[in-house]
DNA sequence: GTCTATAACGAGATAGAC
DNA sequence: GTCTATCTCGTTATAGAC
């Protein structure tokens, strides 16, 4: 017996409903998934689907918008950290976790390519990416104050470049493999004051 | 005054129906390009586009098989050179060059896209792939032997993560930002013998 | 070899009963 | 709130004239 206009009720069938299609956008992609497919998933009908969501887009970034609460936790976790440069790895490590996931893997590549169609998506991850690179790049700067980073790095640019490399992680998933070893390598020696790189300024 | 069946007439549209059907998936996605667009665009008929193609997803293919010849001959001006470091400095620099373009952005994502949906499609590009990711490990290994190179790395998985790092670089694009030297820094930093980034072995 | 015309199909979204 | 039924539109691909 379904109590009328519960909006308890209303929020639980439609975050039913985004994980439910998540699901199917992240194996099957954006196109290639029917909001009948959706529908049919979750036990109802297309119908009710539209009625609680405006439309598929919609419907495709109400998944993302669980993202930014997620990213808002993890900066606040790290950015008083001790040492900044253990704190971006474990960052970095965080965001990459998924990486081997081949699931999240096609979802990242749906999300790339919708965002150019739908400028409100792009809004909404817009606003996770910045929340990450504006963390990262407060914990950048405090490693160049600390002398743990090289000091002509911008932080951030320096930011956004590592997220763009976490995000190639993904592109390159494979199964059974993770990517922590390459990419802390790869951030450390990007971030390290460049000792034995090139030498000494001015002999 | 069209000859009939001219061989080297048929290959030249075909080539024309391909080119600007690459500009059109680039900008604006497979699915959301239909064949009577590319049509319009090449001047003809989607009728005459299925005489010279058999589907559509052969048309999308078609752009990917111009890339193998391309990576040879990028691979082959450079397994010689004298300096392997510098060598694959060049040769990422070349793969990287039209990180620039938002369009050549567009297309990695929908090729990575359709990839999973078109087994042909994952052959064509796992060839050309192949390619490359064969010649950057010889010049790795041959760093590692004239000690240029951390001799712990692996040249295949090295090579591998190279191209995922040059993958990188297209996400991170930018108008008017050049990847070069993000890319470079990156590069060397992860190649390079491990002096100043960890202590010594035994003490 | 290239066209016009259209078949065959499935998509997103809506109307209106209950 | 949720359903069945349907509308409308655009898609790929083909048939057949020329």
């Amino acid at each position: 017996m379904p109590r009328r206009a519960d909006p308890e009720r209303i929020a639980q069938k439609r975050e039913q409903i985004a994980v439910e299609a998540g699901r199917l956008f992240a194996a099957q992609g954006y196109d290639r998934t029917s909001v009948a497919e959706v529908a049919k998933a979750v036990g109802t009908s297309p119908a009710s689907v539209f009625y609680y969501f405006e439309d598929k887009a919609s419907l495709f970034r109400a998944v993302f918008e669980r993202d930014l609460p997620a990213a808002e936790a993890l900066i606040a976790r790290h950015v008083e950290a001790p040492d900044p440069v253990t704190a971006i790895l474990d960052v970095l490590d965080a965001l990459a976790r998924d990486a081997a996931d081949p699931s999240a893997s096609g979802m990242l590549i749906e999300l790339l390519r919708r965002a150019g169609d739908d400028p409100e998506l792009l809004a909404v991850v817009g606003r996770t990416a910045n929340v990450l690179r504006e963390g990262l790049a407060a914990l950048i700067s405090r490693g160049i104050t600390e002398g743990a980073i090289d000091p002509d790095l911008d932080a951030t640019e320096t930011a956004a470049w590592l997220q763009a490399i976490v995000d190639a992680t993904y592109l390159n998933a494979r199964p059974g493999h993770s990517p922590h070893i390459e990419l802390h390598r790869t951030v450390l020696g990007y971030l390290n004051p460049p000792q034995g790189r090139q030498e000494e300024p001015n002999g």
